[in-house]
DNA sequence: AAGTGGTCTAGACCACCTG
DNA sequence: AGGTGGTCTAGACCACTTT
């Protein structure tokens, strides 16, 4: 197959369907051909992004981008004229507290089964605490579900979410609703989900929620309490909740001078 | 002054010293002149890529990657035939956990004093466990510091950190310490702080920290648990410490799929 | 159809590191 | 000095959204 490509006038052949992004697909090839096969261990370094832009036929801006993706992603590191440094492989199976992902899907992923128990939905309009964490006015329509989440059976945390009626129509978030909000909001065509800012802080378990989870009055436990916002900047949802730590452990990368001085 | 542009054979008038990258002037200028003066509020549009590329003088490619680091940093919302959507501003004062900075940095950011009790070094071979962490053989000399924490005299934490020989001579550690040892790390050259990476866990406090803390047994506490490594993949420094939520507040920004398909 | 972002290229020059 | 990454440009075409 041949595809024009930019520039005054060149033709190069190209059997990529352009479906995924080509830095995607290099990133790819660089990760599993070069650094998952070992061909290149921690502490070498991947060849020049010139060989690689040669090598993989594309250009070194394209190839470049890959590897700061690889950067990103905690691969490698690059420093100015010396290379891509290949880092030692992360720990596995702590997963990062900053991917934005159900309690669902992590245990999933860790092999664990979530389930909800004690499901209790209303509706009903904001009062001021809602209304201000929510944006929207004093009255308006929020639902809110509660509920018990377990592992194998065992209270893991109590979670509250609130869903603004702008946000998504109720009846589908009751329809779809597996235990997860964002799940649903997640996969609900028509409302992309940007990033959710959660406030963390370690407490004392009160008698109610002490109660529910099963623990003793005053068991150490992470409040989480965190608003989902939309690609547009509309507040999707405000979930509280608070985990034991027993079976959900939570890791987060933290970097130099992140907001200050992006690359 | 009449700098040689790429390109074919073109020439442009550039006043600006390349001292730091267009980009980042770019980036700030967007930040400065449109979203923080109001010019563009939540909700809106910024201009698009191409009207800033002929307002700022820089090629599209330029303006983009300041308006992606714009995205980065939580400003905007660019979504593909529509623009850049201005997202409601942050609130204020709730530092990111997610900003590698030592709790020293945190509180002088948020208007107080961060200083060091209690602070006895101890240098001794590495255990087991140390080496396991630091990546380091068994009896490899470390340098471990232990201290409290206080804001405004009150404590806040118990720090315990280790450091190996191989990171930074012990005594220019000992001789720059004032309180953070990551503060040493950063601004010491020859070290290239990579980031770190953070294990989180709520537990209630035994008698040992709760009584230095000066608080009751079983208090809740955040327990991190952190590596620091460096550009290079060597671990430089294992840090675990006890805080109470008092004084500090975290906050994660979470972000959908992160891991697969950056970018 | 028009406009906006998304992706990609080839080339140029600068800054940094190492032998 | 030579290689490597760092930054930037102008142009081209594609995909998506809105009118």
């Amino acid at each position: 197959m041949t595809r024009r490509l930019p520039g005054p006038s060149h033709t190069v052949r190209l059997r990529r369907p352009p479906r995924t992004p080509l830095v995607d697909e290099i990133r790819d090839l660089i990760a599993n051909d070069l650094i998952f096969s070992g061909v290149v261990t921690a502490g070498d370094r991947l060849p020049s992004e010139k060989s690689l832009a040669e090598r993989y036929g594309a250009s070194r801006v394209t190839v470049r981008a890959s590897v700061r993706s690889l950067q990103d992603a905690g691969l490698v590191n690059v420093r100015n004229g010396v290379g891509a440094v290949v880092m030692p492989l992360r720990r596995a199976l702590t997963h990062g507290f900053d991917r934005l992902v159900s309690l669902e899907t992590f245990g999933r992923e860790a092999g664990k089964h979530v389930a909800s128990r004690e499901v209790r939905w209303e509706e009903r309009p904001a009062d001021a605490a809602v209304a201000e964490r929510l944006g929207i006015a004093i009255g308006d329509p929020v639902l809110m579900v509660e509920r018990l989440k377990t592992v194998d059976g065992t209270p893991v945390a109590w979670f509250v979410d609130t869903v603004a009626a702008s946000a998504i129509p109720f009846h589908i978030l009751r329809a779809e609703f597996q235990g997860a909000v964002l799940d649903v909001l997640l996969a609900h065509p028509g409302v992309d989900v940007a990033y959710e800012d959660a406030d963390l802080e370690p407490v004392n378990l009160d008698a109610d929620i002490a109660r529910r989870l099963g623990v003793r009055l005053g068991t150490a436990a992470l409040r989480v309490d965190a608003v989902t916002l939309s690609t547009d900047g509309v507040v999707l949802e405000w979930a509280q909740f608070w985990l034991l730590p027993e079976h959900f452990r939570f890791s987060v990368r933290r970097r130099p001078q992140v907001g200050r001085g992006t690359r």
